[in-house]
Parts: C-alpha cells; sequence; structure tokens
DNA sequence: ACCTGTTTTTGACTATTGTCAAAAGATGTC
DNA sequence: GACATCTTTTGACAATAGTCAAAAACAGGT
C-alpha cells in the first residue's frame, strides 16, 4: 500500500482525507504465475496497481498470440477499453511472475470521482503520464528492419530484455521468435 | 465554434457559465492546404479543435517520413507529448486540406482548469475517447500482411482512404506506396 | 483540348523475414 | 547425476515486401 499512495502522492499531493479513503477502496491480492488478470469476452470491472511482478496484455490474431504490451512493478493495469466503456475485452493479461496487485472496482473509482474532485485530476494526470508512455512506445515502431527494433528496444527498455522471456519479446516487437535469435547473435 | 460546443456537451453536460467562459478562451484560426501546424523541435502551445478540413502527424526516421495518424472533424489535435510536458516536438502536423482551427492556449486550459472542477472531468474523458481511438489504431497493426492491413484500414476507417493520397495511407500502414498500389489492384 | 505537374501503376530484381523441423542449452526435480 | 520440460539457437527454403526506374493516369489551369 505503501507504494501505491508513493506513486499517487508523485502524481499530485493527496489530502490526509483522500488517503484514509483509498486505503479502503483499494484490496490486495496476491496471485500465482501464470494467472490470467484479464481474460478475452470478459468485462474488466477492477483497475489494479501493480506492485510486485510482471505481467503482459496479449490478443489474438489469426491464431496467433500478440503482446502488446508489459507491465512492471508501480504500473497500474488493466484493460482499459473494457474497464472505461464496460464492453468485453478483446485483451488479455496474463501474470508472467507471481505478483502482488492492489484492486479497485469500478464502483469505487467513480464514488472517490464524486466525492473528491481532487481525485478527477488525479486520474486526469495518471492518464496523461499514461498516454505519453504510450506514444513512446508506438514512435519507432514502424518502418524498420528486426535488428533495428531490438536495438531500439535495448536502450528504450533494457528492463524487458532482461526480464521477459524471448518469445514473448519477438510477438512484442511483431518478429519470429527465431529471426529476433538470429538478430541476437549478430550483435 | 457551435460545432466544439457540440462535442464538448457530446462528452459531458455544460452549465451555461462555462459554456461562455469556454467562447472566450477559444480563439478562431483559419489556415491553408501545406501548412505546418506544429513542427518538430518547437515547443506546442495550443491545443486545436479541427471544424474543417483533415490534417495528419508525421515524424522523421532515417530521413523518411512516417505518417503515424490523421486528423478530421471534430477532433481535437495537438501534439500531446508537447504539450502536456511542454518540451519540444518530436512530430509535425501538416495541413492536407484548407482547416478552420479553434484554438486554445496551454495557459487558458490550466486557468479553466483551476477555475471550474467540471472542466477537470471533461478534459478527463475526453482523454479516454481519445486513448480509446489510438488503442484500436494499433491493435492489428502487427503481424499482418500489406493485405490484410489494407483490408482492415478498409473496414475501420474508409474515411481515411476515400479522402488521403496513397503515399500518406501507405506511409501510415507501414508499406512502400508500390506495395499498397500493388494490394489495391488485387481487390 | 492541351500543357504541366502530381499521383498512381507496373516491371525487374534483391534483401529480409517467416516457416518448419531439428538440435542444443537451461532449469528444476527426483 | 540423470530425466523431463522449457527455452533458445541453427539450418534450409519459400514468400513477402522494398528499391529503383519508367510508364500511365489524373487534375488543374489556360
Amino acid at each position: 500500500m505503501e507504494r501505491l499512495l508513493q506513486q499517487l502522492k508523485d502524481i499530485h499531493h493527496l489530502s490526509t482525507e483522500i488517503q484514509q479513503q483509498l486505503q479502503e477502496c483499494f484490496t490486495k491480492t496476491v496471485l500465482p504465475k501464470g494467472e490470467f488478470l484479464i481474460t478475452e469476452g470478459k468485462v474488466c470491472r477492477h483497475l489494479y496497481f501493480l506492485e510486485q511482478g510482471c505481467l503482459r496484455g496479449f490478443y489474438n490474431l489469426d491464431g496467433k498470440e500478440i503482446t502488446h504490451w508489459f507491465g512492471f512493478e508501480n504500473d497500474f493495469v488493466t484493460s482499459f477499453h473494457s474497464f472505461i466503456t464496460q464492453e468485453p475485452a478483446v485483451e488479455n493479461i496474463q501474470l508472467l511472475e507471481g505478483c502482488i496487485l492492489w484492486a479497485i472496482s469500478k464502483e469505487s473509482l467513480a464514488t472517490l470521482l464524486n466525492t473528491y474532485h481532487e481525485a478527477e485530476r488525479l486520474v486526469r494526470i495518471a492518464y496523461e503520464k499514461y498516454y505519453i508512455r504510450l506514444e513512446e512506445r508506438y514512435v519507432n515502431a514502424q518502418f524498420r528492419t528486426a535488428t533495428e527494433l531490438y536495438e531500439n528496444l535495448l536502450q528504450r527498455a533494457p528492463h524487458i530484455i532482461e526480464r521477459i522471456s524471448l518469445g514473448y519479446i519477438a510477438s512484442y516487437l511483431g518478429m519470429s521468435q527465431e529471426t529476433l535469435s538470429r538478430v541476437r547473435s549478430r550483435l
């Protein structure tokens, strides 16, 4: 819980009142490796804060799993599309390690936003930070050779390379595992 | 201005007070085809509402222009990264047609957000809509052949194909103009 | 209808990457 | 230490897409 509050404080000042309220809204969740946090087709009713562990978001395309995102410590995770619209999720989120998470329901969040105007600003600023990271991920994703894509990732997000297994990274970069393996052997 | 207010009302209810305030904050801007709204390297101090016309966002990669986004009527446009962080923009936004835009400065927006708490919610919800469109654009962007990418775009955003010239669409889909031309001839 | 400049199409060739299949290397457990 | 399982590497071949260059189609203006 300390980590979560600290992350929120980094975004914007928090009154003691709202801090107490937050403590009540979030529930600790511990899940083992391999488990699914979000499953394709189900509506996603919670937003999670990831205290410990890592996970991946992926969707299916012609029977192939496409990893489009990795989550690590201090990230807020959910299928944002499904959480916002309350339509069934098109993606899955799977734990790549055992994880400690803090969950808040859509309803609790809505109540929080209606009660505390400062919470509204908190969420907006969190979105901005999230959006900027998303943008950085996609700039440089196009028109590159496998080698360039890998070198770019190595600079931009070495923690992904250190921690995630080859097949998932290949899927994330949009190439086959074999190609990625060959790229690596050439460096 | 009517269109802008209507768009905002679609997002969330507006009090008459805030409507008047909005009228004062936005400035009408008319620019000819080819002009740049945002230029790489310059800090972007305005957010625009596009009433009429269309435009493209692109960045340079090894001397090649990569179009990553198109804007049409009723879109809010800017280099969000630069506008939010006030760092120099990494992308350009160029008008593909003559356009009518409504501009609001970063300062005016900040004042608005501090004065009217409901504006805070307005921006958050606008972000959510924007984010969802962005996500839809990138899902299905990977692991596909040129033909599939084009067919996907045809379904998802036929207005882009009808209105934008071949070279820009090719750049947007991450393929050469020649390949796109061949794909089209096969259908 | 004609000229001019721009956009789109076509052709030939090359390079990169995907696919399938098998081998080699790690990791964990008994 | 040996076995089973999972991950990574290597090899051979086919298919897809990029590049360069030239031709054709289209649009706007006179």
